[in-house]
DNA sequence: CGCCGTTATATAGAGTGTCAATATATAGAG
DNA sequence: CTCTATATATTGACACTCTATATAACGGCG
């Protein structure tokens, strides 16, 4: 009986973008564009976002719980703080783990040695 | 200089599937619906392909002259027989690659240890 | 021998999400 | 005071998957 949520490839995209946030997210409260700063750096240029694909994400996220925004005028310029909600720690957690089981799985199969055919 | 083409999530799930066809076509020639089938089991039923998804890629994969299709009416009922040309076989062992690097440090990113915020 | 499920390929339309472009607004440099 | 960087947000174009439907032939069953 799979109970696991079988795999979406069209999910995946997505679920890598989010889990990018998350994890990002780990280290203390960001706002937005900082986030997209952190995980350039962190992933030394290899992953970004453009503002057209954060900020959805963002809403996205803030309206599914994962995380909680307040606005901070401090400053004068106004940024919105994200925070990982205890939600959002479990649920990088959790998708963190099945995405490793299906990145596995998947580069299993690409590596498996060529067969002789029946 | 980095030459290498940078990193798209669109893009990384396109390639996901057409890597998952271009391995099932190492083994050996088989028309698009077997190509399914092979994924399904291949993988335990992890992935699979829906029609709608299959054909397409099977087309754009064609048109890129990554397989070669040709039309078997054997026994009555047309079969497309698809075989993995040359330069399939490079794309799939460069792609694979490819993936690879992009999956390890995607997992090396979520799994970072908390650290301490400035 | 006609009915129907399986094999087999194909396309159209809907839905979802990214991406490029643009808009707004403020702080700081020159 | 103008220009760039910071900062958030939306809109419309585009790409790709997914659902549903169409076509067609094989094989089992009554």
């Amino acid at each position: 009986m799979a109970t696991e949520k079988d795999f979406d490839v069209q999910g995946f995209a997505r679920d890598i973008h989010e889990l990018l946030v998350l994890s990002s997210l780990r280290n203390g409260t960001k706002h937005g564009y900082q986030i997209a700063l952190d995980v350039e750096t962190d992933s030394n240029g290899l992953f970004r976002f453009k503002h057209g694909t954060l900020y959805p994400i963002l809403h996205r996220l803030e309206g599914e719980g994962l995380i909680r925004g307040s606005w901070s005028t401090d400053g004068g310029r106004r940024k919105k703080i994200y925070a990982l909600t205890r939600s959002g720690r479990g649920h990088l957690t959790g998708e963190t783990g099945r995405v490793q089981e299906i990145v596995s799985r998947l580069m299993d199969l690409l590596h498996r040695p060529d067969q002789a055919p029946a």
